[in-house]
Parts: structure tokens; sequence; C-alpha cells
DNA sequence: TGCAATGTTTGCTACACTGCAACTGAAATG
DNA sequence: CATTTCAGTTGCAGTGTAGCAAACATTGCA
């Protein structure tokens, strides 16, 4: 904000940042978009909450409630209502940890999986849509710029979404 | 899904959307969570689809109430809610428009256009935060590729964001 | 003018999310 | 063994979203 006079390259660096940042910031309002629009209209409707907690789930494998809370940077009492109802729906399981019983550990369902799935496959519905009108060559940027986006945001490295689902 | 020995050239297309949809899909849950994280804590909290409709407020300019809920694919009567709400905490406003005195038209006030930058904000920070660890070349072609992705995804062309918070 | 169509609101009902505080049971510490 | 700490749950209370049906006002048409 007050950086005066910077190195050339330092001023330029910024700048980089600056740019993606907005490019960043309009894509990721359209595909919050698309993310609200892909969870409406499941069967056994899911919220955006639940879903996160499933992603959550899929990805980083079974965890325990205080785990996931935090991940969810949500109460841990509001977890545990928010797993009651994905219990409910069978979308996860719940089984006293054998480390200490007074742990809970969560696990995904197959069905939680498929659910999982379906909306991934909506969003993929509807985000090759957009991203079918690009160009090759802009389409080919696209994928490794993304790419490092994701990995750089502390995403899912690949392999827990290879597990049966990704196909 | 079931395409059998097209052209190497189609091949190599489909092949591209697909992996470029991959990634944009990664990125598009990194980006969720930013996008709920840039939420709470927020001055007079506010939701998601009260965030949602600022944006369109904002973007598209002032609505009524039957396109604002189309937009957002609620119902009128949520809508109606939603504008409730929105109004007391002074981020819209409501008038009776001059065509058919049956119709409401809604406008984003300047509290309301204060709160939407707050939240782009807490976003570019979370984002910046991401992009920087980037390398420069990398960075450079995020910025067309997302940019080049906002435009396909028929996102706001620009100038209604520059129209006063865009600096 | 009378009647249908339109745009919005209101009543109703139901459910999800949220945090706080209090409580239960289990583990660790003394 | 008693006490404290920890993980999770439950009671409580408030807010937000959601859709349907009915009511309302306004407009447009016959």
């Amino acid at each position: 904000m007050s950086a005066r006079k910077p190195t050339p390259e330092h001023q330029l660096r910024d700048e980089s940042v600056a740019e993606t940042t907005k490019a960043v910031l309009a894509a990721s309002r359209a595909l919050v978009g698309v993310a609200v629009r892909s969870l409406d209209g499941i069967e056994d409707s899911i919220t955006l909450p639940q879903y996160r907690a499933l992603v959550v789930l899929a990805s980083r494998g079974e965890q325990n409630v205080g785990v996931l809370a935090e991940a969810l940077e949500i109460h841990p009492s509001t977890a545990t209502r928010l797993c009651d109802r994905l219990a409910v729906k069978g979308l996860i399981e719940r089984k006293t940890s054998m480390e200490s019983r007074r742990e809970v550990t969560i696990t995904i369902t197959g069905v939680g999986q498929a659910t999982l799935h379906t909306v991934t496959q909506r969003r993929v519905r509807e985000i090759n849509k957009i991203v079918g009108r690009l160009d090759t060559k802009t389409r080919r940027a696209a994928i490794d710029a993304l790419d490092a986006f994701a990995t750089a945001a502390g995403e899912i490295p690949d392999h827990a979404w290879k597990l049966g689902w990704t196909s």
C-alpha cells in the first residue's frame, strides 16, 4: 500500500499479483454460482456446508469431529449437528475411535461418495460448457495455471479423488 | 463418452476440455472455500445468498424483484424476504417502479456497495496469498486463463465494477 | 366497467445453520 | 484415587432460507 520506489522487478511482480487476483476474483464469482447451482435439485437435497464436509472427508480421509469442525471453521457443536444430518442421510458413518473412546471418527460412506460424485458431475457439466468456449491454446494454459493455483491453495493433491470416483 | 476413433485433433480437443474442466474443478473447490470464509465475521454479517444478490445488483444495475429472483434461481417470495433483510441492513433500497406501480425496483445503496467491497477485499487478500506462491510465468498464464474463463462464463464485463469500487 | 393477467407481498410451515453454555463420558495428571 | 482436562453431545435460542398458497394491488384487455 505504501511501498515507495521499489525495484522495477518488484513493482512488476506486485502488479502481476494484483492482476491475477482480479482475474481469479471474477472467475471466483462465476464458480460460486456454479457451485450453488450444482447443489439444488439433488436427491435428498444437500447444502453447501454439508457438501463441504463431504469434500473434506473424501479428500483427507476419516476425521474426528473436532478436526472436521476446524477444517470447516465451525463450532464443534455445529459440526455435531451437521454430522447428525449427514448420518441420517447415510452419507457418513460414525464410530468411536479405537485410540480414545471419547473421540468419534467420521467416515464418508459409499452413498456419500456417490452423492459427491453426482454434484461433481453437475459442476463438470456446467464448467465444460464454459471451458468449451475457450480456444485450445487458452485451454492449455488454463490447465497449468489452475492446477498450480489449486495446489498453491493447498487443495486435494488428486490421489484421494482417484480412489474410486474420478474415472 | 463413447466417441470411437475420432480424428487425432478431435481427440486432443476433447481431452483438453476434460483436463481443463478438471483443473477448473479443483480451483473451484478452493475458491468456494475462500468465498465462504470471506463472508463470516463481516460487520452485520451477510450470508451467501445475500452476497450473491448484491453482486447481481451491483453488476447488472437496479432490478425488480422478479428479475432478481430469476437471476438467483429462487422463488419470488424468497426474494422478497431476502430483500427485506437487505433493506433492514440498509444495503439495498426499494422503490416502486415508475413504469408500473406494481413493480418494485431494487437498488444497491452506497452502504451495500461498501459491504460488497469489504467482502471482495477479504477475498482478494486470501487469493493474493495463494497467487503470491506462484512463480511469475504461471501467474501470467493464470491471468489470461482466468480472464478468459470469467468472460466465457458470462461474468461481469468490468465496467460495473469500475464504477466506484475497483480502485 | 368488468375480468383476467401480472408482480409482489404475506401467512404458513419446515428445515438448516450457528454459537453459547451446560453436561456426559473418557483420559491424563497429580 | 481424586481432579483436571479433553472430545463430543445436548438444550436453548436466534436467524436465514425455502416453497406453496392465498391475498393484494395494478395493469391490460374485452
